[in-house]
DNA sequence: ATGTCGCCTCATAGGCGA
């Protein structure tokens, strides 16, 4: 078995503890984290718990990094198609045999804006490389903070989230085309109709304790990787914990090679 | 419009991003 989890800190120096804590109890093999918000990165507290390391981060904002208890090597830092991006927002490594990839994919609010185009081309972007990865021979996963609501049953009332960047018909197309090359997206596919899973609650208005939530952290599946698709679990735990992120850790779990 | 976080600074309050 192989264990792949992403979680959305909010900020990894906040979350310090959260995170060991929750490593030391569920053990994956990988751990993606995105939204670190800050230069540091913490490489020690995991190395002690036996993680290698690798993070790309910038001040202040965005920020991703790649935890494995296996050798990996890192591939690439920045998503390729525009130079002049320089967001901390793109990784991806070698582990295992896969390649793995994590994403935090442009909030793009408010709609309109240069930040929704930016939004709507970055993942053009990612589009273009998840066709090319699909040529090759390595099974590819992408996971994180895609920052899309991909169906209406992805949150628990579609007109409050109406105006919002995350459930625009733009970015949604362009989540479904990712499927329509072949991707799978691990957790619907295996709770099909399944309604109230949501991986972010807003701060506000008691969102989580409502389950007034959205489903936007996913993990994509190449075919060859979905055929060892075993299971996918949202823990909703840490988000019930005192200064909690935003987000909770979802975690996917696949079948050895044979 | 608002709510609540976390980061940063022409910093101890306000702006930005989410």
């Amino acid at each position: 078995m192989f264990k792949v989890a992403s979680w959305n800190l909010n900020s990894v120096r906040s979350r310090l503890t959260h995170v060991t804590t929750w490593l030391k109890a569920r053990e994956p093999d990988v751990l993606l984290l995105q939204e670190l918000k800050g230069t540091e990165f913490p490489s020690g507290a995991f190395e002690s718990l036996g993680y290698e390391s690798v993070a790309v981060t910038q001040k202040a904002y965005n920020g991703v990094a790649i935890l494995s208890r296996h050798p990996m090597k890192t591939i690439a830092k920045t998503l390729v198609g525009d130079d002049s991006d320089s967001h901390a927002r793109f990784l991806e490594v070698i582990s295992k045999g896969i390649r793995i990839v994590n994403i935090y994919l442009p909030n793009g609010n408010p709609v309109g804006s240069d930040k929704f185009a930016y939004k709507l081309a970055w993942m053009d972007r990612l589009k273009r490389q998840m066709i090319l990865w699909l040529k090759d021979s390595v099974p590819t996963l992408v996971g994180g903070d895609f920052n899309v609501i991909p169906e209406d049953i992805d949150c628990h009332k579609p007109s409050s989230w109406m105006h919002d960047a995350l459930f625009q018909p733009e970015p949604r197309s362009r989540y479904r085309a990712l499927l329509e090359l072949g991707y799978t997206d691990a957790f619907r596919s295996l709770h099909p109709n399944e309604v109230g899973q949501f991986t972010f609650w807003d701060y506000f208005r008691q969102a989580f304790q409502h389950n007034r939530g959205i489903r936007i952290d996913h993990f994509l599946l190449s075919p060859t990787l979905a055929d060892r698709l075993e299971g996918c679990e949202i823990d909703k735990g840490p988000r019930a914990q005192e200064k909690p992120s935003d987000h909770t850790p979802i975690i996917v779990t696949l079948s050895d090679l044979p």
